[in-house]
RNA sequence: GGAGAGAUGACCGAGUGGCCGAAGGUGGUUGCCUGCUAAGCAAUUGAGCGGGUUAAGGCCUGCUCCGAGGGUUCGAAUCCCUCUCUCUCCGCCA
């Protein structure tokens, strides 16, 4: 969320953001907004400076046993317009707030211009895709055929877009974890974090997903929510806490299963492991300076990049364009779901070779 | 689920209607001292939102904040109601 000064002593930058975004908010609602609510506070300010010192001239003459009355009914009638005053603040203060929090964040500089997906821009390459010499199946295939992903078995258990993983798959799986964690832990200083996998509706706003997103997000009866991503606990963890700069930067890495409604998405990548309901993520966050961060971003993009080298997964980092790019981020290196690209034979093909579409 | 206790500043901890943004201590900062030495002395040290002023650092000023929200009152950390969280004991489940 961005802060209202910023918007009040710079517009033009924030709408100029906007546009970049495809967004289309009127700042100059807010704008009015927030002079109103300083013309009531200024207002409001006045009458309470009024009802302090003359409720403790009360009290002194109460102390001498002089009469009051009068000063208490005055008082009495501006208390009364004090409250109205501020029942009014309030409601101008959450019509900011609700507009606020539709507002996402401004990209950064570096940010190539864009509508979508196509004019994201590829920054690196590695690795060799393998050559067959015959057509490779895709993962589901394959899955089924070793016995290892039983896509039925999800549906029958829970619905479609939720997948068993038998014997070597679960096994496997559990490796992967194990692998990044103990990478990200051992050789890049991450701090290793288990966090809850419900969270509440304050932290699902700390990092945006609420109140904009709430159709992507499985909620509890309880009101709680399952967590869509690692980051959201873990960026929560230090939500409205004041952090010692000496104790900067910090590094989390954190497993946690992944939930996700994919409102909107009926149709798309129905096949495979590609979009599920439930999906397991290591998860790396960062809590560093605002100078440090995109220095800070780039050495986050290699540890990660460290995993599918080690796995000799060929990859492709891209950065995404202005106008693909999450709502609360500033600058991005991953489609949600795809993180760094990786190469699947009977997948991704285009990707690596496009001349031979 | 039942019974009880509690929530105050970075931390500990006083405070039951006006003199409390809040005693005292710890910690932090600054200065002094330098043969009682992982010490002593002194000063200083919360935040948010506004307003004024300044080239700026800053300075002046108002309001709000004692878990959250509501109420009583001229006036609430203090009284009343609701909620949340923490702790202890009992039960239940595993």
């Amino acid at each position: 969320m961005l802060d209202i000064k910023l918007i009040r002593s710079n517009p033009e930058k924030v709408k100029e953001a906007l546009k970049k975004r495809k967004e289309k908010i009127n700042l100059e609602g807010i704008l009015k907004l927030d002079q109103e609510r300083r013309e009531l506070l200024l207002k409001a300010g006045a009458l309470k400076e009024k009802r302090n010192t003359v409720s403790e001239e009360i009290g002194k003459l109460k102390k001498e046993k002089k009469d009051a009355q009068e000063k208490i009914l005055a008082m009495k009638e501006v208390s009364t317009k004090i409250k109205e005053l501020d029942t009014l603040i309030k409601k101008v203060e959450e019509e900011i707030n609700k507009t606020l929090l539709e507002i996402p964040n401004i990209p950064h500089e570096s940010v190539p211009l864009g509508e979508d997906e196509k004019d994201n821009t590829e920054i690196k390459k590695w690795g060799e895709p393998r050559e067959f010499d015959f057509t490779p199946l895709p993962h589901w295939d394959i899955g089924e055929a070793l016995d290892i992903l039983d896509f039925e078995k999800g549906a029958k258990v829970a619905s479609a877009r939720f997948t068993v993983l038998k014997g070597m798959g679960a096994k496997l799986e559990r490796a992967l974890i194990n692998f990044m964690l103990d990478l990200h832990t051992n050789e890049h200083g991450y701090k290793e974090i288990f966090p809850p996998f419900l969270v509440n509706a304050e932290t699902m706003t700390g990092t945006g997903q609420l109140p904009k997103f709430e159709s992507d997000l499985f909620k509890c009866e309880n009101g709680l929510y399952l967590v869509p991503t690692a980051e959201v606990p873990l960026t929560n963890l230090h939500r409205q806490e004041i952090l010692n700069d000496d104790d900067l930067p910090l590094y989390y890495t954190a497993y946690t299963a992944c939930f996700r409604k994919e409102a909107g998405s009926y149709g798309k990548d129905v096949r495979g492991l590609i979009r599920q309901h439930q999906f397991n993520k290591v998860e790396l966050v960062k809590i560093c300076r605002p100078e440090d961060s995109y220095n800070e971003l780039e050495a986050l993009t290699k540890n990660a990049e460290e995993v599918l080298k080690r796995l000799e997964i060929p990859y492709r980092v891209i950065v995404l364009c202005t106008g693909d790019m999450g709502f609360s981020a500033a600058k991005t290196y991953c489609r949600p779901r795809k993180n760094i690209e990786r190469y699947h034979p009977a997948v991704t093909v285009k990707i690596f070779k496009p001349e031979e579409q």
